[in-house]
DNA sequence: CCCTGGCGCTCCCGGTCGAGGAGTGCTAAC
DNA sequence: GTTAGCACTCCTCGACCGGGAGCGCCAGGG
């Protein structure tokens, strides 16, 4: 029964693992202190109290555990969770009922941002939990087409659309008025210049003309540049989409039952800039990531956890989805949401695209 | 010094009534009920606790103040609020300052969507309320162009204007294939048509058409047609747009202290249905408007109070401004904000209109 | 007739106390 | 290595109590 396990240059054995296993599964489940009666008597251990006991107590000397309080039962540390994470966590995958429920109602809306939001939504509310779903600028996306459209007078709408299917709109203001006609010479123009690239690219080209350069086209021509430089200069508002759904969830969570905690936490998480940059850095990293407590600026200061995963296809990142929340949570059931959620996703961006062909 | 003052069939004389006014004022301004003591220290009255007490026991007959529980002080009821409001509340008018951050803030941006999320932001921070912006479905406002992108082999993107600057747009598939230049056609054509009529009229005329009227019609139009049914119809997601801002705010409030009416009270606020009803019921009244506790469906269950105000221009209103928040709250500021933020908003639009022409 | 000082009463609030319980660490025996 | 037992610690909860705030009522005074 007890065998020493040495993977990972581990000092724990098979009988600690255990142990450290039913703490965190018991903990997660009920919120409290796991004291080592409740361990004996949850049947899986052939022991009494009294040498649970001591396994308990290395597990806290190791720093795996640590206890509220003398004579209290025992808590997992952040290290805890992450050895937990990394070494004996055993996914509890998605039932028929729950994958169906993601699939039926992500297939009924087809807009990007109306599939993103759902996301965060279908998120929060499966795991009872923050959802967020980001996405970051356009910037780095190629276009499919660029379109003026007259509003009035010296307003023109701007609508870009990405490969990705993510359709930005812009108002502009003109100084020369520009007729219907040529807008849609213009955009016609345009599209077909500049149908391929990133709006990056794209900015940096036209900004790169020289007056020169610019005075050699015609008349239409030097309306179209400027045009094209006021539509992709100065996105910056439409940048990143951060879609944070179901704060409310955090209210029932024993760990913020104090109201001040709660109100603190609360403004974590307006604040989304943060949360941008947290999500934004782990956007280069493939599959599903488990950010916990200290490991992030973050999350430290909130004893926060973040369960995310990119999407979007393998060689096109589009952005982040995943879970914020107290670092009790039921990390077996959300890791496959988060990973299922985001393959989704995937899938579904795939399948737009492709019907854009 | 004591005067019979009886506007509107009233039962309080003038010191009754400079005693609630006392009395709502400093509730609201501390939270905690008013005993008769705090009201002799305040000065306003050459009388004695005694004398107080008398005062406020008759109030209490009457219904305008309660006792949390004997030998507490006394609490405005309702009826209090509804009195205060309605006859005693002096207005506390915004500060330059305050005005001038509203108009400087409102002037840097000129999309719709954008000036209303503002506002809302705007008021939940001048208010430390709950910030409410309402815009209701397009529906019922004149469009000024509608105009067909394409954007993928069977999907196009419809972009409506409405005069009053909304811009919606929609995705919208065909079985048949339409060509950019047969789109562009269209585009003009039914902006043409159509320019000035409500979506609801369009929608009518469109759908009014017979099978053996359209049959006449050449292909272009036929195809025209059937796009222009298809955007107009089923624009129930895009219809009515309410900005909620600053849920936050509510828990620094006392009155939600406890955990359990905070938890229902954000979850409350997360019904936007139910305040979209509030407030599209309001939409036909002009002026300010301050409802409280159980004078609307909404606010009674949860004693919640509004201050709304319509915005647009008065033959054409858009929508509602308010704020929403605990009955206690300082309805003298609040109002003239609201109104305020409710005339900039108008102003704003009106600008934005001219200027469209 | 109204105002007011005084008195007794009620109720909340904060602190203390003690019993009970849960859980541990240690030790000694198996 | 395991376990039963025991002493110890610490939290929790109810009871209790004193202080304070506030009211209602009453009787006296302008």
């Amino acid at each position: 029964m007890v065998q020493k396990v040495e993977m990972h240059g581990d000092e724990l054995d098979s009988r600690a693992r255990e142990v450290l296993r039913e703490i965190v599964m018991q903990h997660v489940a009920t919120g409290e202190a796991i004291s080592s009666r409740s361990l004996a008597r949850c049947g899986r251990f052939q022991l009494s109290p009294a040498s649970l006991r001591n396994v308990m107590a290395d597990l806290e000397d190791l720093g795996y555990l640590q206890q509220p309080h003398t004579s209290a039962g025992r808590v997992p540390t952040e290290r805890g969770y992450r050895f937990f994470i990394d070494h004996l966590m055993k996914s509890r995958s998605l039932t028929h009922r729950e994958r169906e429920s993601i699939d039926g109602q992500v297939a009924h809306v087809s807009e990007i941002d109306a599939v993103l939001q759902l996301s965060s939504r279908l998120l929060s509310k499966l795991s009872d939990q923050v959802g967020l779903v980001f996405m970051p600028t356009l910037l780095q996306f190629a276009i499919r087409s660029m379109d003026f459209i007259h509003v009035a007078e010296a307003r023109i709408l701007c609508i870009i659309v990405g490969t990705n299917g993510v359709v930005v709109n812009k108002v502009i203001e003109t100084r020369q008025p520009v007729t219907r006609d040529e807008l849609e010479k213009i955009s016609r123009h345009i599209t077909a210049e500049f149908s391929g690239m990133t709006l990056d690219a794209i900015r940096r080209r036209l900004i790169g003309l020289t007056e020169a350069e610019r005075a050699q086209r015609d008349a239409m021509l030097q309306k179209a540049i400027s045009l094209g430089i006021e539509a992709v200069n100065d996105l910056a508002p439409v940048e990143h989409e951060l879609y944070v759904e179901g704060a409310a969830s955090i209210l029932t969570k024993p760990e913020y039952a104090d109201g001040d905690a709660l109100r603190k936490t609360f403004l974590a998480l307006q604040e989304k800039e943060k949360l941008i940059d947290l999500l934004n850095s782990c956007l280069s990293e493939d599959g599903l990531q488990i950010l916990i407590g200290s490991e992030t600026d973050f999350t430290q200061v909130h004893n926060f956890s973040v369960v995310a995963r990119r999407y979007g296809s393998h060689s096109a990142p589009l952005g982040m989805v995943g879970i914020i929340g107290p670092m009790r949570m039921e990390y077996a059931r959300m890791a496959p949401l988060v990973d299922y959620l985001g393959r989704a996703l995937t899938r579904k961006i795939e399948e737009e695209q492709e019907q854009q062909q």
